[in-house]
DNA sequence: AAAGTGATCATG
DNA sequence: ATGATCACTTTG
């Protein structure tokens, strides 16, 4: 079944280590509907952490995160790679999950490329979308682990060294 | 170790 | 219009 609406209105904090286990799900314009579960998050939390697509106030790219919690957030990485983001948090709060790994499919970057995710599919309300959404099937992790954030190396010493990455075992 | 790739955003 | 900057992957 699909995820609690409420689920999304949470700190990214408590939503992004939530998130795994939760299957992500995607019907391709064929109609097959893929179904992977989440394995590695991040969290990326308000315009004060300078880790964030956030930090410099809203623009047109990072619109979505300002928003309510609910969406999807999709950016190109790299000129080559489409990662997915899920927004969490309250409206005005901006905050976004990055969804790292899917269940045989390590690297943000594969994870849109199993299942043909790009740019078009920024904005999308995960809550009624029949494009891509989110389930919880009652798996529930055995363990949980954490550590400091990939690939921000522009970002402060203190944003740098939170444990704001979240893998299952 | 480093290329490859293109949207995005701040400059002018 | 131009240029720097990237929440990555692959190849050697």
């Amino acid at each position: 079944m699909r995820i609690d609406p409420a689920f999304y209105a949470s700190d990214v904090l408590e939503a992004a280590p939530a998130l795994l286990g939760k299957l992500l799900c995607r019907r391709l314009p064929d109609g097959t509907v893929l179904r992977l579960r989440i394995t590695e998050t991040e969290a990326y939390r308000g315009q004060d952490d300078t880790a964030c697509h956030a930090r410099a106030g809203k623009t047109r790219r990072t619109a979505v995160m300002f928003g309510p919690g609910g969406f999807s957030y999709v950016y190109l990485c790299y000129g080559i790679h489409s990662l997915l983001n899920i927004v969490t948090g309250e409206d005005g709060q901006p905050q976004a999950a990055l969804i790292r790994a899917v269940e045989g499919r390590p690297g943000p970057g594969r994870v849109t490329k199993a299942l043909s995710i790009d740019c078009s599919l920024n904005g999308i309300d995960l809550r009624t979308s029949g494009l891509l959404w989110l389930e919880d099937d009652g798996f529930v992790c055995p363990s949980i682990l954490t550590g400091p954030r990939v690939g921000i190396a522009y970002a402060s010493e203190e944003d740098r060294g939170r444990a704001w990455r979240f893998m299952v075992l």
